[in-house]
DNA sequence: ATTATCTATAGATCTATAGATAATGC
DNA sequence: ATTATCTATAGATCTATAGATAATGC
């Protein structure tokens, strides 16, 4: 029930997908759904939250870890970009629509993680020498350029994960004003927290 | 009207938005809509079209000006996100709506758009030390980039646009490989480009 | 007994069309 | 004459509930 309200929501979105096309690509009738839920938000809400959860759980790992921030850093987007990119569904564009404003839950736990994004960068060498305001705008950019993956898979489903993933942090890093040079031991650390 | 829809469409989604609830916020009765377009699909084909045509403007005028890919790059970054982060309401999440896909011809100048991205990308001096797959990633990775500051002005509407616009610009370039400290002098002349 | 599933349907919409009326411009 | 707008509505759904029946587990 969950996997065909996972492929209908992402391809043609929450409003737009009938709790009865739910059913019939479950295998069962319409009305059998509301033994399970309270109704179709509920299917939503749950696939939101456990799509979001797996990152979370990486982004609370990483925040104990005892290694450099540069490299938890990198860790944290190789590890979300593979989650958003792995699986049958991009269910990562749940997170696009326009209803998903609507779960508080699940906005709580993104909002966790974009925390989690934001102290890594703060503890960065980089960071030292930036003003706050500068240091949110970074923050923000990374986040989303890690986000902004799900676009990515939409317009392209058959890139391979591993070289994109890795592509991605590395722009991470650099978005967040890593040096160049510093990246090979980056990412030599940061493989070693996965 | 166009106005009305843009205001639903952002906040709701299409689907969510009953041709009523626009003709209602336009000032009209619903059926009213029917002298102006064919359907609610015609609504949204006409304000996917218009908003991401100016950017696509922008791109040829950039990819005919007279000077080094890095700053024309950075050039264009700068007014798109200004675009994208212009205007009473984020048309951008438009472009995420998962109706958009099925609109052809929006698709084609999005392309159009992402092809003058790759071209000027791969003009610059980074883009020689890169492989041809290598380089394709990073024209998806610029691209993304600058469209997901929809997904920041979604997080937070109230950011003042300019600073978000040179933040992203730098970091576009960044995550195409212009060594930092050419930033300096191709935002000098990227400004120029405008 | 409890859980799972089904059929049937109430009640609420939603889009688009038909046809009438009012406003505008030559 | 043409354009703009309105009222009324056909026809199609859509969600969620009611109530019945079948399957499961103690």
């Amino acid at each position: 029930m969950l996997a065909a309200a996972a492929e209908l929501f992402t391809e043609q979105g929450y409003a737009a997908t009938t709790t009865r096309e739910v059913a019939e690509r479950a295998g069962i009738r319409q009305a059998s759904i509301y033994h399970y839920f309270t109704g179709k938000e509920e299917i939503l809400a749950s696939l939101l939250e456990s799509t979001v959860q797996p990152s979370l759980e990486a982004a609370r790992t990483l925040m104990e870890a005892p290694a450099p921030a540069e490299a938890r850093l990198w860790a944290l987007c190789l590890r979300d970009v593979r989650l958003l990119c792995s699986g049958p569904h991009n269910l990562g564009v749940l997170y696009l629509l326009p209803e998903a404003e609507r779960f508080a839950q699940f906005q709580e736990l993104r909002n966790a993680l974009k925390d989690a994004y934001a102290r890594l960068l703060a503890r960065t060498a980089a960071a030292a020498t930036l003003t706050e305001a500068e240091l949110g705008l970074r923050a923000r950019l990374v986040f989303s350029l890690v986000e902004s993956v799900i676009l990515i898979r939409k317009d392209a489903p058959a890139l391979v994960v591993e070289p994109m993933a890795e592509a991605t942090a590395d722009a991470a890093l650099r978005v967040g004003g890593i040096p160049d040079g510093e990246l090979p031991a980056v990412r030599e650390v940061g493989r070693g927290l996965l």
